[in-house]
RNA sequence: UGGGGUAUCGCCAAGCGGUAAGGCAACGGGUUUUGAUCUCGUCAUGCGCAGGUUCAAAUCCUGCUACCCCAGCCA
């Protein structure tokens, strides 16, 4: 761990897990065990990223250890592309689990086997009643349930009908295996929940063995206690299902006895952290896919430029309480810059081209300037060449030269204007296009201004960032925003979709490059200086064709 | 109108009976060859509301109010 990450852990608050785990440990507790318990039905987002930060970097505060567990229990939604990419999206966080990956399906036997347990000591039967049938039994919130008529069969004929259940002799919804509480039960999920369901399909990890397939209520608490896990944390919606947690654990022939914690997810503005949203984005081609540096998902955030540490310094400001608020996307922003700052190599890029002449300097000739790679931080130096054509932004130019000099600093005609890293120059014309569009602008160079200031009366407005037009390379350039316009998508009436953000992606394919940019590996970050953070596309850059990914601006104070 | 949660600055929050931390944002000043960074400063007589207990209450009690979650053979 890097000492940003220490210093960070040092100043982390204290929430209330953490403070039932050291009064666990006062009282014995030998190891800290916790697990991280995605279903692989879709990709992880920020919000498991807090999850994973939390369960993870609970065990390491505690030398304890942490599982990567698939709660694999529903075969229809689930598949092992998003196994393979859950595995990646963590040790890309820069976590380890502990031993092997577990899987809930690894576990299948020994529930069907408490399962015959339960039914043994009355407290399960199978039951016939049909979905439709069920949810009227299962009565409303103010109204109690009322008992299967299939409530009382023998233990006999219920473990001969699970049996068959298990073996496929019954259609699909046509029996269920549910345990014996309680339909009078204020909570819900104690009205004799669903245990096991028919599902005849092919399982990522089992194949067919598997005619049924055990509820997440029926799954979660066992694979906790199997592992030994000490204190299992999920989200506020499980808080109703802790009750139904804990009659498994006590009723069952578990191993251990683990404890159930909730605490509230995160939740940020101007996205969406839902799989099944998000997985709607993707399948109806809203975004190019699941890593889509415009999705919140972990794959997406990582080809968008965010580093693993910013994502991890982000959720680990974040306060583990029982508060659901929603953490404003500025907060995120300031982390992801946070880390850019520090670590970015610097750059210049020209995103809107517009010709600067040097009028003053030979034509053909290179003068190899050499700057810092970070303005404070020692990270070498790099080449710059410097030649008589060179793009300079097409915003960085106005034909004002009345423009104030306090509020306007870049180059307007007469007046004096910084090149970083090179010298100080002063814009003597332009040349037009027939439709009156600037399509040179030219200037004079100030001799001996290159890392020293210019005589008097030649202060420079401002510094403005330039590429040199016959040694730079053009690139390609992408532009994010966010991808919804209003601060939350998914409330309100209306359909999440017609919130997207229309202008969210653009590309500018003519853009132009510091030499030495197109030899960037892949995932490299930099930041072009004025502009923004940038990194070189995960995918697609490469020396011939380079891509680049604006991460996020920098910080803008302007105020125009 | 049943059950389970939660209410402290624009946002996220600490606080656990002794007189309102911190971060983000915002707003001012300084430094600066990035309008960046860095740096200095400002930002809740107030803790959902109303009562009560106490020398002392955001913290305890009572009663309200608002918001979130639960009626999948999803997790």
């Amino acid at each position: 761990m890097s000492n940003n990450d220490a210093n960070n852990a040092a100043t982390q608050p204290t929430n209330f897990i953490h403070q039932i785990i050291e009064q666990d440990l006062e009282q014995g507790l030998e190891k800290v065990v916790t697990r991280f318990p995605p279903e692989p039905n879709g990709y992880l987002h920020i919000g498991h990223a807090k999850s994973i930060c939390l369960n993870f970097g609970t065990a390491e505060k505690y030398n304890g250890e942490c599982n990567l567990r698939f709660d694999d229990t529903n075969p229809s939604k689930e598949d092992q592309e998003y196994v393979d990419a859950i595995k990646e999206d963590v040790r890309w966080l820069g976590f380890n689990w502990a031993g092997e990956v577990r899987y809930a399906s690894s576990y299948f036997d020994t529930f069907y086997s408490w399962a015959q347990h339960l039914i043994r000591e009355g407290n399960a039967y199978v039951c016939d009643l049909s979905a439709e049938q069920a949810s009227e039994y299962r009565g409303w919130a103010t109204k109690p349930g009322k008992d299967s008529p299939y409530r009382e069969r023998s233990a006999e004929d219920n473990l001969d009908l699970l049996e068959r259940m298990k073996t496929g002799e019954f259609d699909e919804g046509s029996k269920v295996l549910r345990a014996k509480i309680d339909m009078a039960s204020p909570n819900m999920n104690l009205r004799d929940p669903i245990l096991y369901r028919i599902r005849k399909e092919s399982h990522h990890q089992t194949g067919d063995k598997w005619c049924i397939y055990p509820n997440y209520d029926f799954a979660h608490g066992q694979e906790d206690a199997i592992e030994g896990v000490t204190h299992s944390v999920c989200t506020l919606e499980f808080a109703d299902h802790r009750p139904l947690y804990e009659w498994f654990i006590e009723h069952l022939p578990v191993p251990s006895k683990p404890r159930q914690y909730e605490f509230g997810r995160l939740n940020i503005n101007y996205t969406v952290t839902s799989k099944r949203k998000l997985k709607q984005l993707v399948d109806e081609g809203h975004v190019s896919g699941w890593n889509d540096p415009r999705m919140p998902t972990i794959s997406g955030m990582r080809r968008r430029g965010y580093s693993a540490r910013a994502v991890r310094n982000f959720c680990d400001s974040l306060a583990v309480a029982k508060t659901d608020g929603i953490v404003d996307m500025a907060q995120f922003e300031f982390f992801i810059r946070e880390d850019l700052n520090d670590n970015a190599a610097r750059a210049m890029s020209v995103l809107n081209p517009l010709k600067l002449i040097i009028t003053n300097f030979p034509e053909g000739e290179v003068e190899r300037l050499t700057a810092p790679v970070h303005p404070q931080k020692d990270m070498g130096t790099r080449e710059l060449p410097f030649t008589r054509e060179l793009y300079m932004d097409r915003g960085d130019y106005n034909e004002d030269s009345t423009l104030s000099r306090k509020k306007f600093k870049k180059l307007v005609p007469g007046d004096f204007m910084r090149l970083r890293s090179a010298y100080v120059i002063k814009a003597t014309g332009v040349v037009k296009d027939d439709s009156g569009e600037i399509t040179e602008v030219h200037a004079e160079l100030i001799p001996g201004t290159v890392g020293e200031n210019p005589p008097e009366g030649m202060k420079p407005r401002g510094v403005m960032h330039w590429v040199s037009a016959t040694e730079g390379k053009q690139a390609t350039v992408r532009v994010y925003d966010r991808l919804f316009n209003v601060e939350a998508p998914d409330k309100g009436e209306g359909n999440f979709l017609d919130n997207i953000n229309p202008d969210s992606f653009t590309e500018m394919t003519n853009c132009w490059v510091e030499p030495g940019l197109v030899n960037a590996a892949p995932e490299t970050t930099f930041q072009f200086e004025r502009e923004g953070y940038f990194v070189a596309d995960r995918f697609e850059h490469s020396a011939q064709t380079p891509v680049f990914n604006k991460t996020i601006g920098l910080r803008d104070t302007w105020k125009k």
